[in-house]
DNA sequence: GCCGTTTTCGGCCCGACTGTTTTCAGTCG
C-alpha cells in the first residue's frame, strides 16, 4: 500500500507552499494528504484499475494531484517536490516542528535574520536578535528555546492502552471535584485509534477556574503550554499533552461532537451543517438566520445533518459520512457480544496465570468458553511445548475443566508457522486439539512472494482453525512483514480459515484496513482474541473490539461472538 | 489546488490562547 508514503510527499509539499506563503494551495494539499491517509482502497490498483480520473473520485484529489500520483506511480518521485525543495531549505521545513513556529514566522525568521534551521535559531534567541523583529519579543525567544527542547524529546505517538489509562487516571483525580458535572476524554481515545497524540479532555463544570487550577497543579502535570478560563493544554512527565476543555452544559452534545471527529470528518460535518444554512461549532448547531440552537443532544445533531448518528470509531472522514447519509451503517460489533476468548497463554508456556485461573477470570467477564492456546515446540523463546510437555498440558486442561464449571476450555495451541510454511507439529498432533492458531514468529524478513506462499501453504493445512496476528507488525516498534494479503485472502475464501484480529495493545493485527478488506472484499470470518499472557490481559478485548468496529466489522462476521454450539460448525475439531 | 442544488470564479472551518499589541496577527487543534 503507497498511500501513506505518497500522502507524505503531499504533506512535505503543503509545508512548503506555506512556508513560500503560497495562499490556499497548501491547505488543499493537505486535505488531499488526509484523504489519501484514511482511504482504504490502495492507489495503486485504483490507478491500474480506473487510471487519472479513478483517483480523482477521492476527495480533494484533482486534476493536478492525481496527476503528481500518476507520476509517483510511474517514476516513484514528484517533481514538484523536488522543486520546491531546491527553492527551500531544508531547515525551515523542521522549524515548523517547533511549537509557536508557524510559516508565517519562519519566513520572517529566514528573510530578516537569514535563519535557516533548528540552530541558527537556537543561536539567534540566544543572542537576542529575535526580540528585536517587529512582532517579537522576549518572550518569544524564550518560548523558542523552550520549545526546541521540548521538541528535542518530545515523544511519538502513545499506544491506545497508555492515552486510555492516562485519561483515566486524570479523570478520576478531577471528577472528585464537586464542581465537575461530566468529564470524559474525546479524541482518539473516543474513536479508539491504536496510538494516540494527545489527550482531548472535555468537562462539564459550574465553575472553570477551579477546575482548570486543579487540572494544572496534577501531579503528572510537568509543563503548563497554556491556561485560559475555558482551555488549558499541559504536558505531562510521560510527555504526553493534554488538553482540558470546559464546556457549558448546553453545549454538550456539540462539543462530544467536536472533539471527537477527526479533523476532516469534522470539516465535513461543519461544511454539511453549512449547506443546510446551520452553524456548527463546538458550542452547538444554531440556526444561521435566528442565531437559535437547533440540536441539543449528539444524536439530535448528526440527524438534523441528515445523517444517522456514527459510532466515534467511524469518525474518520472515510465513507462513514456517505453511509450515514444512505442509513447504510453498519451495526458494528460490541464488547458485550463476545462470547469467548480463542487465543492465551498460560504458565505451560509464556504466560503468568496457570490454566484454571485463567478461566476462572475469562468465566468472571462472562464468556462461556476459552482457548488455551500456548506456544508450539520451535518457539524456544517463549517456552514452547516438546510432544511431552503436550500430553502433561493435556492432563492439566482435563484438571481444569473438572475444577471450573460454567465454562467449556478447548485444547489449543498457537502453532508456529515455520519457514517452509509447515506446522511446527505433525499433522496426527494437530488433529487433536480442539483449535489450531497458526502464527509467524521468526524468518521476517522474508521476501514478499516467499512469506506469502508460506501463509498461504500454513492456511491450506485443513488443521488450522485461525491465522494470527496476520501481519506482524508491531505499533511503532516493527513494520508488517511483506505479505501480499490479497492472494491470502482469495485463497482463504476457500480454506475458510479465520483470521485473527488480535488484542495485543502493541499488536491490534489485524489493522482497521485490512479488516474492512478482509469482511467487505472477501466476505471472510474473523476472530478477536485477547492473546492474554495474563488473567489481567484479558481485558485487551476491547482493543481488539474497537478495532474491528473501525473496520466496520459487524457481529455476524466475528466468529467468537456465537456460542460454542455453533462454532463447532465452524471449526470441527472442537471435541467438547 | 479543489470545488459547485446560488457560483466554472471566488470562496476555502472556526474559536481559544498568547504575545505583542493598544485592537490584532499568528498559531494551534
Amino acid at each position: 500500500m503507497i498511500n501513506q508514503e505518497i500522502a507524505d510527499i503531499l504533506y512535505r509539499i503543503a509545508d512548503l507552499l506555506e512556508i513560500k506563503e503560497v495562499e490556499w494551495e497548501p491547505r488543499a494539499y493537505r486535505r488531499a494528504a488526509q484523504a489519501i491517509e484514511s482511504y482504504s482502497q490502495d492507489l495503486e490498483e485504483i490507478y491500474k484499475e480506473s487510471g487519472l480520473k479513478g483517483l480523482m473520485e477521492i476527495p480533494g484529489v484533482g486534476k493536478s494531484i492525481a496527476s503528481h500520483i500518476e507520476e509517483y506511480i510511474k517514476t516513484g518521485k514528484i517533481q514538484k517536490l523536488k522543486e520546491l525543495q531546491s527553492q527551500i531549505p531544508k531547515g525551515l521545513t523542521q522549524m515548523l516542528e517547533v511549537m509557536g513556529l508557524g510559516p508565517k514566522r519562519i519566513s520572517i525568521l529566514y528573510k530578516k535574520l537569514k535563519i535557516k534551521n533548528v540552530n541558527d535559531l537556537i543561536k539567534s534567541a540566544k543572542q537576542h536578535k529575535i526580540s528585536k523583529l517587529e512582532g517579537f519579543g522576549l518572550k518569544s525567544e524564550e518560548n523558542i528555546l523552550e520549545a526546541v527542547y521540548y521538541s528535542r524529546q518530545a515523544s511519538k505517538r502513545f499506544l491506545l492502552s497508555t492515552g486510555l489509562q492516562t485519561a483515566d487516571s486524570i479523570i478520576s483525580q478531577l471528577s472528585k471535584l464537586k464542581e465537575v458535572k461530566k468529564i470524559e476524554s474525546m479524541g482518539s481515545t473516543r474513536r479508539m485509534q491504536e496510538t494516540v497524540g494527545d489527550l482531548d479532555i472535555l468537562v462539564i463544570t459550574s465553575n472553570p477556574k477551579i477546575v482548570m487550577d486543579t487540572f494544572t497543579k496534577l501531579p503528572e502535570v510537568n509543563k503548563i503550554i497554556s491556561k485560559g478560563p475555558t482551555r488549558a493544554t499541559v504536558i505531562l512527565q510521560n510527555r504526553m499533552q493534554v488538553d482540558l476543555r470546559a464546556i457549558p452544559e448546553e453545549s454538550y452534545g456539540a462539543a462530544v461532537q467536536y472533539f471527537t471527529g477527526s479533523k476532516q470528518h469534522n470539516i465535513i460535518t461543519r461544511k454539511i451543517a453549512i449547506k443546510k444554512g446551520f452553524k456548527l461549532s463546538e458550542y452547538g448547531l444554531f440556526s444561521k438566520s435566528s442565531n437559535k440552537r437547533v440540536a441539543s443532544s449528539e444524536k439530535e445533531i448528526y440527524q438534523k445533518l441528515g445523517l444517522q448518528w456514527i459510532p466515534p470509531e467511524l469518525r474518520t472522514a472515510s465513507g462513514e459520512i456517505e453511509a450515514a447519509q444512505n442509513n447504510k451503517l453498519p451495526n458494528l460489533v460490541k464488547l458485550r457480544d463476545i462470547q469467548g476468548d480463542l487465543h492465551m497463554h498460560t504458565t505451560w508456556s509464556d504466560g503468568a496465570d496457570s490454566i484454571i485461573n485463567m478461566a476462572n477470570a475469562a468465566k468472571k467477564l462472562g464468556y462461556s468458553y476459552i482457548a488455551i492456546t500456548d506456544h508450539s515446540k520451535t518457539t524456544a523463546i517463549a517456552n514452547g511445548l516438546d510432544d511431552k510437555k503436550l500430553k502433561q498440558q493435556y492432563l492439566d486442561i482435563k484438571k481444569a475443566r473438572s475444577k471450573v464449571k460454567g465454562i467449556k476450555i478447548l485444547w489449543g495451541t498457537e502453532c508456529d508457522i515455520l519457514s517452509n510454511g509447515k506446522l511446527d507439529y505433525p499433522d496426527d498432533i494437530l488433529k487433536k486439539f480442539d483449535l489450531v492458531v497458526a502464527a509467524i514468529h521468526s524468518g521476517f524478513k522474508m521476501p514478499k512472494e516467499k512469506m506469502t506462499e508460506r501463509i498461504i501453504k500454513a492456511i491450506k493445512n485443513e488443521n488450522v482453525d485461525i491465522m494470527d496476528h496476520p501481519t506482524g507488525r508491531l505499533i511503532d516498534r516493527r513494520p508488517a512483514y511483506r505479505v501480499d494479503l490479497d492472494k491470502v485472502f482469495k485463497i482463504t475464501q476457500e480454506t475458510k480459515t479465520a483470521f485473527e484480529v488480535n488484542c495485543s495493545p502493541n499488536r491490534l493485527d489485524l489493522n482497521d484496513i485490512n479488516i474492512k478488506k478482509a469482511i467487505q472484499k472477501y466476505n471472510l470470518k474473523l476472530t478477536i482474541d485477547s492473546d492474554a499472557h495474563s488473567t489481567s490481559n484479558l481485558n485487551f478485548m476491547n482493543l481488539g473490539v474497537a478495532q474491528a468496529r473501525r473496520g466496520w466489522a459487524e457481529k455476524k462476521d466475528i466468529l467468537n461472538t456465537l456460542p460454542l454450539s455453533q462454532l463447532k460448525k465452524y471449526f470441527k475439531k472442537i471435541k467438547i
